[in-house]
DNA sequence: CCTTGACCTCAAGTGAAGTTGAGCAATTAC
DNA sequence: GTAATTGCTCAACTTCACTTGAGGTCAAGG
């Protein structure tokens, strides 16, 4: 048999093809591993073998640090994937929307942020405590000082 | 001696009064400093002396890094108020400029990012290297890592 | 079989963005 | 006028997210 053998089924890969697949340094996968991210199996020279569903899993990990979570926020997440099988598309649709709720509150803050900059900076609100945006009401100062009230980080709650 | 003694026409302030203005830590205005982005002045004893104006400067420090900047960013667009004199809101609104610019394309970024979230993570284009959520054409990415602060904060839990 | 490249572990380093602490000086409040 | 508060410098420590390097092992091709 010649030329294409990419891998027994290409069901499991060691962590230089997981790397290639996901555009991940080799490094950055096993730093993954320590923070509970992935945890492969091994082979018996004590390589570490992954499944195709690491893939995703990883893809996940990157696609929801680009949009601001922490490896900590992610691997909370991906801890509520079931453990003894293959997630299925309705494992991860359930964490996708918990992050997608949340992207509608950052996009909503961002578009907030971009008027606030373009009408508002200029304005001389900015040197006011009282500017709407800057400090939207007296008492938010508990929940995160000064400009971090423009994202609107809800004091209610 | 009781009641009213709110500074001395508060045009200038101890590095205390600023922190309070700001709800920027005495610790991380002394570190801005350090990374060029305040300069005050000096009183005879030596405390730090800072104007109105670096209320503003420090507020737009604080939007900026929540808006992803790192401080090396906003140094330089900080560098281009004039230094002579207390910044106009002119200085202000072009500098300002800047940032929104790159907001826009942050917040059509982000709502790709979101639709595609909700229509594509289930359907296995995760797994590709090329997915456009993964692999976003001028990514997040290239704003630092501090990506993160870009979106605020974490995970409602 | 033997070489070469991929993998292994573990420790240390990086850089961003600060915070904390020691030891001492200046200001403010009474 | 004195005590408490605030400020000063400088060095070291922290967290996050990785990378790099040393020293050694494993596995696939020729």
């Amino acid at each position: 048999m010649p030329a294409a053998m990419p891998k027994a089924a290409n069901q499991i890969m060691s962590i230089g093809d997981l790397a290639d697949r996901t555009g991940l340094a080799v490094s950055a996968i096993r730093f993954y591993e320590t923070k509970g991210l992935v945890t492969p199996e091994r082979n018996r020279g004590g390589q570490r073998r992954y499944l195709r569903s690491d893939i995703r899993r990883l893809s996940f990990v990157q696609v929801a640090q680009q949009l601001g979570f922490s490896l900590e926020d992610i691997r909370a997440a991906l801890a509520s994937l079931p453990s003894g099988r293959t997630p299925t598309q309705k494992d991860w649709e359930k964490i996708s929307r918990g992050f997608g709720a949340n992207l509608d509150d950052r996009i909503a803050r961002m578009t907030r942020l971009r008027d606030y900059l373009e009408g508002c900076i200029g304005c001389g609100c900015l040197s006011m405590k009282k500017c709407a945006l800057v400090n939207p009401e007296d008492g938010l100062k508990k929940f995160g000082p000064g400009a971090r009230a423009v994202l609107g980080d809800k004091l209610a709650r």
